[in-house]
DNA sequence: ATTCATGATTAGGA
DNA sequence: TCCTAATCATGAAT
């Protein structure tokens, strides 16, 4: 089963990461259009109406990020405190759940052991750009998020496929189903910020949800994103830590993709 | 009036 | 040049 998860997770964390990265270089290369070097052209086309705060600069997501940064630097120790105190109270529920589960399997397929956790490929094809779009709006339209299995790296996941019927009961779904809950009630926490970029944005350790209030969205690492934004280099392999990431002189730089 | 959240500014360091 | 950390300024909430 943990394999399983595993190479899944793994096979998903390099495919998101890597639409993530279009994402982030898509929103940096319109930044730079000709006239609007400074003017980060808020995304979306129903946003004319509004007249006030139809753009924003690229100094104002650098502080915005920059801000995000140390602020949630300053309250991990608080965060994961109530993450941790929330994880021990559905500790209890997830064990229920997995009992319950486990029983219903035992029952419905005794022969099938693999058949506790299925995950439905077709919602990480991410060959055409349509499903790119797809999931990515489904990625950060709220119902969605990501956490760090212990040991296996900073892994990307959608939510929505673990939290419904992508999952089939079994015991390794309720675990996850626990980690699900727990950043759940985290985002729920530290979510609700509307500011500048009129959206909401969530924290879970080092990760930054934004959902731009237009449906343009993307999600990485801060400091992972707005080294994107601010350096045009974008390797969704790398490592998530800018310092250590493609400042490497040894790392070619990408260009932005082409539109 | 006070507290809190947040954008912006600044100094220092790599 | 860009980042972090500290700090200031300001508006909303209490």
């Amino acid at each position: 089963m943990v394999g399983i998860i595993t190479g899944k997770f793994s096979s998903i964390q390099m495919q998101l990461k890597q639409s993530t990265c279009e994402a982030v270089m898509i929103l940096r290369s319109r930044s730079l259009m000709p006239g609007g070097k400074e003017k980060l052209q808020q995304a979306g086309d129903g946003n004319s109406e509004r007249g006030v705060g139809s753009t924003i600069t690229v100094s104002q997501v650098s502080n915005w990020f920059g801000n995000k940064r140390i602020r949630y630097k300053k309250n991990i120790g608080k965060f994961q405190e109530e993450a941790n105190l929330y994880a021990a109270k559905t500790a209890v529920n997830a064990a229920h759940a997995a009992a319950t589960a486990v029983q219903n399997s035992q029952a419905n397929s005794p022969t099938t052991p693999n058949s506790g956790f299925q995950m439905k490929d077709e919602e990480f094809q991410l060959d055409s750009a349509e499903s790119k779009n797809t999931l990515l709006s489904n990625m950060f339209t709220g119902s969605s998020g990501s956490f760090n299995l212990p040991n296996y790296g900073d892994m990307f996941l959608s939510m929505q496929s673990l939290n419904g019927d992508s999952y089939q009961g079994a015991q390794v779904g309720a675990n996850v189903q626990s980690q699900v809950d727990t950043l759940r009630h985290v985002i729920s926490q530290t979510a609700g910020y509307n500011d500048a970029l009129r959206g909401n944005t969530m924290y879970l350790n080092d990760q930054v949800f934004s959902t731009f209030s237009q449906g343009f969205s993307l999600s990485c690492a801060a400091p992972t994103c707005a080294y994107w934004l601010t350096t045009a280099q974008c390797d969704p392999s790398g490592n998530p830590n800018p310092d250590t990431h493609v400042k490497d002189e040894e790392q070619s730089e990408r260009e932005a993709p082409i539109l």
